[in-house]
DNA sequence: GTCTATAAGGGGATAGAC
DNA sequence: GTCTATCCCCTTATAGAC
């Protein structure tokens, strides 16, 4: 298939975004790893802008299939906010990675204006479906009345990406023990 | 005096990687901005790795002597998180950075090992910091006996480090939302 | 779709004059 | 300490053959 080179490059590309960064892999080590030339990868791909505005899109579709699963899948809010912090400990699971979100936020200033407004959705978003899941929680009587459920859902997001970018530096149990300790103080009862 | 121009490439490389990354800048940028040569950078620090790690060290004696100056100016858990809320909130003020160790963390693969370990040096330490601030508090009654300091000092750095990182993309005030509901939930009373 | 060849510029780094 | 000149490799990207 013709799709399948493709996204060969997508998932060299993602993983290296997620260790390296985005000014930190080159169109060199993406064919390196698939087996072809940097003139073919260009065929696919015509910029390095191209891919990375493909690359946050399919990441963006990841976690929204993800969060719609978890949706289906699960009624409480604790459970809920378990099948979220699954997404980010399945990055880190596999070969410390961060999620796209971060890695590439953290080189905003020096990306394509296109990424950059990629970036943005993907990030509103993710934030916006853990709120919904906090608005549906309160409703429930899952949190404290008083506890607002953006902000939460705020809390959650950046305490998340976060412990994966810290993960690296202490090796610990960071995610778990964030992923823990948010649940304690955020789910009532 | 032969520092000055020393403290002015290292506070510009600190600028470029806190909004750009390591991987983002070039002595060339450097050059432009402090206004010599490239070549004339290669006198004060031969190699970018050399640069990098007086980066981290310099920001590891910054953030030390923050949280000493909190330390001995407050006594309230409160008041003491308050202080390094604003450590961090002085960053994004600034151009919207993000944090050195975020910033480095994010690329962490892709970094020379010398940096990498004063990066896991600061990052480390950071987390203690807040951790002593913890303990303090327990002692004083200012969490429930139940939390572990510990993990509530992960999570708060995570968090703290998450909030900016995600604010570049939502432009909120994700750091003061954040702080001010772990605040909510952490402190007795 | 993938290749070779090649362009044009950026990257870190060094030698040696001043 | 800073400069000019230079090296050599990497980087993105294009043209055109297969």
């Amino acid at each position: 298939m013709s799709d399948d080179i493709k996204t060969r490059l997508l998932d060299a590309a993602q993983l290296l975004v997620q260790t390296h960064g985005h000014n930190g892999y080159s169109y060199r080590d993406l064919a390196t790893q698939v087996g072809i030339r940097t003139a073919s990868i260009h065929y696919h791909f015509p910029a390095k802008t191209d891919l990375a505005v493909a690359l946050v899109r399919r990441y963006y579709e990841f976690v929204s299939t993800a969060m719609k699963k978890i949706e289906g899948e699960h009624t409480s809010l604790a459970k809920r906010l378990e099948g979220v912090a699954a997404i980010y400990s399945g990055c880190l699971s596999a070969n410390h990675r961060i999620c796209v979100a971060s890695a590439l936020a953290a080189e905003y200033s020096s990306l394509p204006r296109e990424v950059q407004e990629e970036l943005n959705r993907l990030i509103t978003d993710s934030q916006g479906w853990i709120a919904h899941f906090f608005e549906e929680g309160k409703k429930r009587g899952e949190i404290l009345p008083a506890r607002d459920p953006a902000a939460l859902a705020r809390l959650w997001y950046a305490a998340l990406q976060g412990a994966l970018v810290v993960a690296r530096a202490t090796d610990t149990t960071v995610l778990a023990d964030v992923t823990n300790i948010l649940q304690q103080l955020t789910i009532q009862g």
